[in-house]
DNA sequence: AGTTTTTCTTAATCTAGTTCAATGCGAAGG
DNA sequence: CCTTCGCATTGAACTAGATTAAGAAAAACT
């Protein structure tokens, strides 16, 4: 892991001295996982907060006929966790999956609490972090309810080109609320012209 | 407005000396708005964080064939804004309504900085608000790509009781994802059982 | 290197939800 | 008090997207 691409990252949301870093580094636990190998299971309480700092993560819900819906992918630099699970204890209703070779750095909610008090600054690090993904999960909401499939496709692809390289469709179909079946239609009638 | 009871909402999340919750409330400033006017137009820009404190607000987007799409309703101890304007200076995409008359504190985005500073438990505040909100519109992106209208219908019913009463009809289907038709006949066939 | 598993594609059929148009009705506002 | 406007309902025709099934291609394990 590159510590110093990632304090530069944070530098974007707050300014923190070589110690305040330096602890704050020494609450994570660095954990890899290969291609398809699983970060949490669904009906595990998820006891952490996860930095992606290598790979790309998928997070997605699986409906009571075993179809799997995307909630979220987390590629470096993003967190990722079931939320809910995390604050509440309860067990999660989510998987969330490497979809390629990953390596993250866990946060467990105990430090987390332990940050907030001993560096308050985090609590604006996170209130930036959570405002910010508040905001595109609205534009997902509307995009959703808004526009017709072909429409969302394009905007997905012009937000996120690096995911559309790295996972599989499934995914990205997942993601747009479609089946793989009908996105494979689109793309070939967008190829077509 | 009851600062009694706005005081004891805001303790659920900080404790707040009494100093400290006057200068808060030093730096809303009320507004009264009567049934179907606009808090905030499409094009303005949003100047304001808004707590509603009474009534109904609602906040949709109007796409380019002039279609409605309810964002999210708020009644009472709910902050509205369109953030993304809020934050960033844009015209707002978004409009704001009174569904009902209603009563709203509004604090300005200068104000808000200057609450952070002087008060920086108002970061945690803050954090926890939009970390609550974040986990709400995941739920909802859920339920919008896992199950169908009838579905989300009665878990709308379930989750906000309150509202079903209050809002037009019209806004629930805008909300679900749906027109106002098919939510009639979602009704009439719940009706019959 | 061969076999299994996962992913993507294509086409036919089906359905949840839309569109359009007409009607009735209650409430706002002059 | 009346008239306009916003809201809900109904039904018929339509379409975006789902489902099912089958085959091809690619990737993953042995």
């Amino acid at each position: 892991m590159d510590y110093q691409a990632l304090q530069a990252n944070f530098r974007r949301y707050i300014q923190l001295t070589d110690e305040e870093a330096q602890y704050f580094f020494s609450l994570l636990k660095p954990q890899k996982l290969k291609a398809r190998r699983l970060l949490l299971d669904i009906g595990d309480p998820c006891l952490y907060f996860s930095l992606v700092t290598e790979g790309c993560l998928v997070n997605y819900y699986t409906d009571d006929n075993g179809f799997e819906h995307v909630l979220q992918f987390a590629t470096t630099f993003w967190w990722t966790a079931d939320l809910q699970s995390l604050m509440n204890g309860t067990p999660s209703m989510y998987t969330i999956k490497a979809v390629v070779d990953s390596e993250v750095l866990r946060l467990s909610r105990a430090d987390m609490e332990l940050l907030y008090q001993q560096i308050p600054k985090f609590e604006r690090y996170f209130r930036i972090i959570f405002q910010n993904a508040l905001m595109s999960h609205q534009t997902r909401i509307m995009q959703n309810i808004a526009y017709p499939a072909e429409e969302r496709y394009r905007q997905f692809q012009q937000t996120y080109p690096h995911i559309e390289q790295l996972v599989p469709q499934k995914y990205i179909a997942s993601y747009l609320g479609i089946t793989p079946e009908f996105l494979s239609k689109i793309r070939r009638k967008m190829a077509k012209k």
